[in-house]
DNA sequence: AGGATGATTCTCT
DNA sequence: GAGAATCATCCTT
C-alpha cells in the first residue's frame, strides 16, 4: 500500500477530510505496526473561529502552518493527544482532525495501550485513537508518508459518507465540516 | 506571576 | 446527562 503524497493534502481542506474517510492510518512507534481505517474526520479552516490557527501562529500550532502532509499533534485537557493531517498550501493554517478509526492491524497492542477490550472503543475518538496508536507530541510535525506515522489509500469505495456539524467546538458550530462513515460502528459519540 | 481555557475521556447516577 | 480529572499554552496584569 503506497502512502498518500503531499499533493493529496495540498487541496481544499473539506475535500481532503472527506477523501480521508476509508484511508488507513498506520503507526510504528516501538517497532510494532498498528493500523486503523479512518471513519471520522473534521476540517479546520483558515479564518475559522473553531480552528487553533484562528489567532495566528504560536509555538503550539506552528506545524499547522507548515507544509501539507505533516502531522499537527497537540495535547488537550492535560491528558489526551489529538492528531491532524496538515492540508492546503503551506502557511494557510488548515488541517484535518482524525477523530475515529476502525482497528485493522494490531488490535491486541491497542487493547494493551488502552487497557480496554471492546473493539469499538479502542479508537472511537481523537484522544482514544492516539493512545491506541501510541501517538504523542513527539510526532508533531512528522511527515505522514513514512514510518513511524503514515496514511495509505484504500481502494475500497466508502458507500455512505455522512456530513454533519463538528463535535466539541464552541464557535463555528454551524459549519458542516465533520465527515463520517455511516456504516462504521467505530465513530465517536454525540 | 497568575488565571482562564480547552478540536476529551471516563465514571458515575 | 452531569461532573471531575489535569496541565501546557496563551493572554492579561
Amino acid at each position: 500500500m503506497s502512502p498518500l503524497a503531499r499533493s493529496f493534502y495540498e487541496r481544499v481542506t473539506p475535500v481532503v477530510a472527506q477523501e480521508l474517510i476509508g484511508c488507513f492510518l498506520h503507526s510504528a512507534v516501538e517497532g510494532e505496526e498498528v493500523a486503523g481505517r479512518i471513519v471520522e474526520t473534521e476540517a479546520y479552516l483558515e479564518g475559522d473561529p473553531a480552528s487553533h490557527s484562528f489567532k495566528g501562529i504560536t509555538a503550539r500550532n506552528a506545524s499547522m502552518f507548515g507544509p501539507p502532509g505533516i502531522a499537527y499533534i497537540y495535547r488537550i485537557y492535560g491528558i489526551h493527544w489529538c492528531m491532524n493531517a496538515v492540508t492546503g498550501p503551506a502557511g494557510k493554517g488548515e488541517a484535518v482532525l482524525i477523530r475515529a478509526l476502525e482497528p485493522v492491524l494490531g488490535e491486541d497492542l491497542m487493547r494493551r495501550r488502552r487497557s480496554l477490550q471492546d473493539r469499538r472503543l479502542l479508537c472511537s475518538g481523537p484522544g482514544r485513537l492516539c493512545q491506541a496508536l501510541g501517538i504523542t507530541g513527539a510526532l508533531n510535525g512528522a511527515s505522514l508518508d513514512v514510518p513511524p506515522l503514515w496514511i495509505t489509500r484504500n481502494h475500497e469505495r466508502v458507500r455512505n459518507v455522512v456530513i454533519s456539524a463538528r463535535v466539541g467546538v464552541a464557535k463555528g458550530r454551524e459549519q458542516m465540516l465533520r465527515f463520517l462513515d455511516r456504516d462504521s460502528q467505530c465513530v465517536s459519540r454525540r
